[in-house]
DNA sequence: ACATACGTAACCTATATGGTTACAATCAGC
DNA sequence: GCTGATTGTAACCATATAGGTTACGTATGT
């Protein structure tokens, strides 16, 4: 398991640099492509919005990928803000190790 | 990649059975540890609840997994939820292939 | 100058998260 | 049978998010 040691990139670029951009595609085009407004669209590849499962689906389907591609990207970026915004978490006591690994 | 046939499991049961009953932890117990309030510990094993990103790393610190192991159970749990519930994302249309996979 | 594309604010609606409190149901032990 | 512990969940609150529409200022290309 890798811990990130930096901020994972967002979908919105990859969305942006690997497929836009590539295709000469404008975000009114892709928008309407996806069934979205362009709104939506634009806030993801500006990393203000979050790629949703539904989003991951359509994505799937306009660039021939497994959604888990995207949920994948966005659950890396998510974790990682989640891991450094509030270090709450690191509060939470571990269980003893006797108890979690014994194979009794 | 593998298309999931058939509901994934919902993280909660994982935790109900491959944590609290084999620990002999009740969920009062386990809320405390975690810093959450009864309540949401107690959606969550009744798969009514969503693990959150904060959720995942309060899980890993508590059982000393990674939070992604967390996190890929929520996101599969997800996707098929997203995959069944509304069929619109399959309205879009995928981009023309020759024009996805060209390798001009 | 004009049309296109873009980011985003403002506004609205629907939904989600998480906390507290309270209540009814279940179950174990005495 | 009584008691205490545990649980699911409703009711209520505050806050946040997703996504839509409309409109505006700005930048860019022709």
């Amino acid at each position: 398991m890798k811990k990130m040691k930096r901020q994972p990139t967002h979908p919105g670029n990859i969305i942006k640099k690997d497929y836009l951009e590539p295709l000469s595609l404008t975000i009114t085009e892709m928008a309407t492509t996806l069934g979205v407004s362009r709104k939506t669209l634009s806030k993801i590849l500006n990393e203000r919005g979050t790629v949703t499962p539904d989003m991951a689906l359509r994505l799937s389907r306009a660039f021939d990928t497994t959604p888990d591609l995207w949920l994948n990207l966005q659950k890396n970026y998510d974790l990682w803000q989640a891991e450094h915004s509030s270090k709450e978490w690191l509060r939470v006591k571990p269980l003893a190790k006797q108890l979690l690994h014994s194979n009794i």
